[in-house]
DNA sequence: TATATTACTGACCGACCGGTTAGTAATTTT
DNA sequence: AAAATTACTAACCGGTCGGTCAGTAATATA
């Protein structure tokens, strides 16, 4: 019980300036995930991070930049990997665009960063600043990813010609949604949704409906 | 230019008690969808409405209340209609699915009430109460009806038999998706998505994965 | 051990907003 | 036309939160 007389005890606090960038960032994360964007409190990220608010001004300029940080942190690299590894894959497009989506879920979706694309669609709005930045720096190249998946299906013969920008947002909405849901409603189902179940089943649907088929698609086929 | 001394000139404002819940029911359903919920500024809501903070609260106990009965107002009915739509119909399960689905985007998807849907999806989680209100009286009588239509169409034959609580959610996302979409990137989008378009696509796909096919899928169940 | 440096604290500011209420002006009643 | 009623206004309250900054305590330096 240390109080005014301290010989050796612990200080009341300690410098460690090369720390607290990240451990802001991951405090940061994760009440931006917990509340949203407005909601979140900056008092809040500093207490998480076991520092005051006064201490998270040092090393962000403002909230806004502090969001942006987090991003750059979290999502930023995992679209690096994701372009190297549609770069690199030697594979049919068929597997390819499978397994793009299910490590999309697994790197994303089934962790917390899946909160931080919720917070987008849901605040984007309110935020115009913020919302360009995020559709300069996650959506397009997300989307471009996509793109060029189905293109090399389809240069392969393997997919159909299809409107590539209906198809990209028929793919990407399963996750999505998935996403949102399961940071919304998914607490009150009362079965909550199997993610992989469910990407299985859409998988299946959406491998069927791209491929390109020997007899047209008008009937059952 | 009416100053002290007036003659014959409006009033200054004007009791109409009958009219103002009505407005003000339209001008929060407004301001809810342009802001979302925390946002929205009740001060905002009465300056729509042409009336004063404090007369909103003469009609409505609070912002939750508010937003309760904007939900009531809109929301509500049109899932009374549907309910009784399906109740009554009588073609094909295919068909009944793909009216509904349709006659859902022309209803809510493509009106302003879309951004009702976006907004629970976005802010439920900072407004337990507001949830599982919304749960109960829209979320949980959307899934019921879907899920009827789906045992409709397996009683039938029609439909293969699916897991009925993954097949709703996938026939739900893209629908939702496309409100929130609307509501959130579609601005920034280069080409904005055509709903129309986008759903065709998508409904073409559903319907070729849910009927019974001769040959069967390779894990039916 | 004394002095200098700086990472960090915490009290504070001002704008904002949900909700309240004393007072006022429009309308109704007599 | 005077009195009674009430729909409505506008000023206000208290709590919140992004952002600031004067001061302090931990460390580095000598």
């Amino acid at each position: 019980m240390p109080t005014t007389l301290e010989i050796k005890s612990k200080p009341r606090w300690e410098r460690r300036k090369d720390a607290r960038p990240q451990e802001l960032l991951a405090a940061a994360l994760d009440i931006f995930v917990e509340r949203g964007y407005a909601a979140t409190r900056l008092d809040d990220v500093a207490a998480r991070a076991g520092v005051s608010k006064g201490t998270l001004y040092l090393y962000f300029e403002n909230k806004e930049e502090l969001f942006k940080a987090v991003v750059r942190e979290n999502l930023v690299p995992a679209l690096n990997e994701a372009e190297d590894y549609v770069e690199n894959y030697s594979g049919s497009s068929t597997d390819l665009l499978r397994e793009f989506i299910l490590a999309w879920w697994k790197r994303i979706g089934e962790t917390k960063l899946s909160g931080i694309t919720k917070l987008m669609m849901a605040e984007s709005g309110n935020f115009p600043d913020v919302a360009s930045f995020y559709h300069e720096e996650v959506i397009s190249r997300g989307n471009a990813l996509i793109i060029r998946v189905l293109e090399r299906g389809m240069q392969s013969g393997e997919f159909r010609r299809i409107d590539k920008v209906h198809a990209n947002l028929i793919i990407v909405s399963p996750v999505l949604m998935l996403m949102m849901w399961k940071h919304s409603f998914n607490a009150l189902q009362p079965h909550p949704i199997s993610a992989n179940d469910y990407l299985d089943s859409f998988l299946d649907l959406i491998t069927r409906g791209l491929h390109a088929a020997p007899f047209s698609f008008s009937n059952t086929q």
